[in-house]
DNA sequence: ATAGCCGGTATCCGGGAGGTAACCACCACC
DNA sequence: GGTGGTGGTTACCTCCCGGATACCGGCTAT
């Protein structure tokens, strides 16, 4: 359950300006794709997700825990603070319909690149 | 395929506040769930969507016309003016991972609105 | 004691999303 | 020529999302 995450989910291009579905945020469907391998740590996330800043970080955190699909939990064990977040049942469920959306995305992605162009060259042509 | 919409999509509460998934732009979701039926006149989007206003809801089609989700035509036949808009073969193809979301979405919004509750109540009773 | 890591906050700021209200061009019809 | 329907547009305003930057409190190890 506790697969790696890549070291960077950035590949010089943002997936969230690509892609126009979303859950809650702008960065809560990556985060959620963050922990499907399993629990993770903040600074764990922060690596996939080294564009986040941690206020928005936390703030997408929040937000997917305030909706039941994220829990949080701290412990103080020996070797300091550790926090740890995970899907919830209700997050995990989420995202078996969301990873048919996603495989959409990643076959059509191209598709809707081309129709921004085109679009937004037939607007420059027009207007200004 | 052209099935009848329904007179109002919003019955006191948004939908579009409960489910934490979007496409585009605050109602583009439920702009794309208009046109699954059938193609759709401007004016027969407003009924459903009566509370989008006219400006938000161009916003809304003009966005999606530009992720070549739906496609615009107009035409002046007899009896004047006609524009109609519809989904194009990629956005409905996007539609069908999507409905799966939507019957998620249905079957959990319960649970959605417990955990909003909840939390918000334990952040008032610590908080402020 | 002090240095360092972890998991965040605090503060400021700009831009854009989204709502309100009013207005408009075009055509048909009478 | 006026009236009405259709399909918007324009101006204006507000709120809040999201980014940048800096800072902080608790804990541990040395």
């Amino acid at each position: 359950m506790r697969e790696p995450l890549p070291a960077d989910l950035f590949d010089e291009v943002c997936p969230s300006t690509l892609s126009p579905v979303r859950v809650g945020d702008k960065w809560g469907f990556m985060v959620l794709r963050c922990l499907a391998g399993g629990p993770r740590r903040f600074s764990e996330l922060r690596v996939p997700l080294r564009r986040v800043t941690p206020k928005v970080l936390t703030a997408s955190l929040r937000a997917l825990e305030r909706d039941g699909l994220v829990a949080r939990s701290e412990e103080h064990g020996a070797g300091g603070r550790r926090v740890e977040y995970r899907l919830t049942p209700l997050g995990r469920g989420l995202l078996e319909p969301l990873e048919e959306v996603c495989d959409w995305v990643r076959a059509h992605v191209d598709e809707l690149l081309d129709a921004r162009e085109a679009h937004d060259a037939a607007r420059a042509g027009r207007g200004a």
